[in-house]
Order: C-alpha cells, then sequence, then structure tokens
DNA sequence: AGTTCAGTGATGCGT
DNA sequence: ACGCATCGCTGAACT
C-alpha cells in the first residue's frame, strides 16, 4: 500500500510524541519522547526538548515540508529530517505570525564607530588618515589609522571579550603591513580580555585597550 | 496601586500579540506584534517570530520568570526581558516534556580520530609519537605527530570549510613550536578550504590535506 | 568560575 | 553563488 505525500505550508505548533532522525552534514538520531515541534512558512522547523535553549534538531529556512502517514520529513539540499509520530498531544495552527525586525544596539559595529569617531584621543597620537574596514587580502581590519611619522595603527575590535583568537586575527592583519615595510603598532580594543590573550598580547607587543560601550 | 509578581516555573507555549524589550549585554526592542513564546522549566525562553531558525529574543537556562499584570519578565544575572502582552490568541502548558539527549555523529571529532588513527599513511612518513588536543599555552592542537626524525607535525582539523581563521590558529600553534627550537610541518585537514585560505596557506607553508567524513 | 573551541552553527553583508 | 565576520551566539569540556 502505497502512502501519499501531502506539501504543507502552513506555520504550526505540535506537541507530541515522537523519534527524529537526521541525515545531511552530520548525522544524528532522537529516541521517542515528547517534543516541541514548531514549523514556519519560510520552512524553518525546529524540535525542542524540555531544556535548553537550542533545539534539538532543526532545519533552517528553505526547507520543504511533507506529510506521509505519521511520519513529517522536512528536506532541504542534502539535508533531511524525519519525525515519526506515534501521539499528538497537541496541534496548533498559527495565522498572522509578524515577521518584524528586532533592533540591537551595542553591537561591535556600534563600539567601532565610537571608537573611530574618537581615534585621536583614545590613542593619544596625531592621526593624519583613518579607515573603517579597511580591505586585505588577509581580511578586513576593523580600523586602520596613520600618524603623521607614517606609523600604522591596526586596530581589532571585540564587543565581549578578546581571546587567544583575536589575537591572532590581529597578527594575521599586522604582518601584512610588516611585510610591506610598514611600522605597525597593534591594538585590541573591547571591554574585557582573557588571561591568556593578554600573556600572548605582551609578549607579541599587543596592545591591549579597555574600552565599555557608551550607554 | 501595587501590581503582585508571580514566580512562572511551568513550560508553556503562548501566541500573542506583544512587544519585547532586552537590555544586557547588548540591548535591543521589538515592536508589536504577534509572536509565539516558549518557555521551558530550566528558565529557557524564546520569542520566535514568523520565519527564520533563530528566535528574537531569548534567555538561556537559569532565568527566573515573573509575571506582573500583563507583562512577562525574565531576568539572568545582568540581563532582563519584559514582554508587554496586549492579546493572547493561544496559551498551552506543556507537562511530560522530555530531555533526551541527541546523538550527532560526523563531528569533528570523528574527523579527527579516523585521521590520527591512520597517521602514517595519511602523511607518509613515519610517525614515532602522537597526540590528540595536545596542550599548549595558545590552545590545544587537534593533532600533534613526531618522525623519527623530530619533526613535529602540527595538524589542525575542520569538519567544514577551513578558512583565514584556520590558518591563523594553526599558525600560533605552530609558532609555539618554532619558537622551542623544533621543525614544524604545518597541516590543515578537511573537506574543503576557503580561496583565500588556500592562497595564504601556499605562501605560509601549509600543507592542506583534502579529506571527507568516513560514512 | 574562567577559557577554549565546535556547531547540521545561523545570519547578514559583501563581492 | 561564494566568502567572510559577527553573534546577547549556545553548549560542552576541561582547568
Amino acid at each position: 500500500m502505497m502512502l501519499s505525500q501531502v506539501r504543507v505550508e502552513q506555520s504550526f505548533i505540535l506537541y507530541a510524541n515522537c523519534e527524529v532522525i537526521y541525515r545531511g552534514r552530520a548525522a544524528s538520531t532522537l529516541s521517542f519522547g515528547n517534543y516541541l515541534i514548531t514549523h514556519k512558512n519560510d520552512g524553518t522547523i525546529k524540535i525542542d526538548g524540555g531544556s535548553l535553549c537550542n533545539p534539538l534538531n532543526y532545519q533552517p529556512p528553505g526547507a520543504i515540508l511533507n506529510k506521509k502517514g505519521n511520519t513529517l520529513i522536512s528536506e532541504r539540499k542534502n539535508e533531511i529530517i524525519k519525525i515519526n509520530v506515534t501521539n499528538v498531544h497537541f496541534y496548533k495552527e498559527l495565522s498572522a505570525w509578524s515577521n518584524n525586525r528586532i533592533n540591537i544596539v551595542k553591537t561591535e559595529s556600534n563600539l567601532r564607530d565610537y571608537f573611530y569617531d574618537n581615534l585621536s584621543e583614545l590613542l593619544t597620537a596625531e592621526i593624519v588618515e583613518s579607515y573603517k574596514e579597511f580591505q586585505t587580502p588577509v581580511g578586513n581590519i576593523d580600523i586602520l589609522a596613520i600618524d603623521k611619522h607614517n606609523n600604522y595603527y591596526v586596530i581589532e575590535i571585540k564587543r565581549g571579550k578578546a581571546n587567544l583568537a583575536t589575537c591572532s586575527q590581529l597578527e594575521r592583519y599586522s604582518n601584512y603591513f610588516i611585510d610591506i615595510g610598514k611600522n605597525v603598532r597593534d591594538y585590541i580594543v573591547s571591554p574585557d580580555i582573557s588571561s591568556n590573550a593578554r600573556l600572548y598580547a605582551q609578549e607579541n607587543h599587543q596592545i591591549y585597550l579597555q574600552v565599555n560601550h557608551k550607554d
């Protein structure tokens, strides 16, 4: 006997006993239990357990959902999720779901702009040239500044705590200018820095400037 | 008149017209609309819009939820979310929500283990000593191997596409051994690599090995 | 508690 | 489409 597949585009929430099988870039299985399934009409589907913020399984926007008997199948490129439902506790379709964007402030770009607008003061140097998001073959530098003695200030900004990866990133940018014969001064600018990163910065002539977000 | 606060520990889903204000590491506002609110009894709360995978606002486990009139307030450390509800479309408490863990395969550690188990063959070298997650002050190296001529193979594994950050990470580990006088050979091992990273690797004597996950 | 790094990262912005 | 960087990243493992 052949079960027919039915395309599901409707947004809904479903609380059900089910198991979930995922195959794609990775692969996973989730054994039977009561989970919350959320489907949005952009194709997003999420399977949430009773704890933790992240879903246990999901598909991002663009996935196609089909129903085949008691099985929900979400497919996207080479990724597939199968949800075998044994008991529906609860099902509700959602209409008029809003798509408003959220407005976030105090991001890294806010901090970068603040620092850029107060460069000479914060670096205690006479800056004659400066750039935001300066492009190089090894990545974009948050702020590049040049003083009247032609010293290059390579500045990496982090909104949160700077770490070893931050130091390495700065080093990559810095080496690019050293290789073309410039005098370089390296700066890490953030509200905080990890102890290992602080040590690494000291040993590699990177200057750490602690700054807070302006309210 | 004083509204009393009532602690809410129950897991629930709520579909409602509301606005959301967040203050904490960053700050955000979300204007009135219909959103899905999910609360778990570990304190997790999520506000989902009608599209995209990630919630518009959230609190991770450990947050405390209180109800004060028509406002839900979730607090955690220095983070606070206020949800002003004007119209409840739908409310349902969830009981017996499962906490099963998911089992994922084809992770980076799977790839690392596969590579580690076939080191001599894959490096075409006579390896006499090898380590997984070798600890250094500048981070843990995925695989460190030493051949009979005392050459150090510093190997960085990525389950997905390697990028410039991967190269810098490898360079940081590599420099640690160079600084203590070792002969070092740098390897990036992944299923794919970005064009910039490939270029950077070539110019910095990093060897790229393309490997796929074993099924 | 702090630090590191992986992630089916997702998401946005650039080319 | 690819490349790249951010994220209130989250979550896990280890010190």
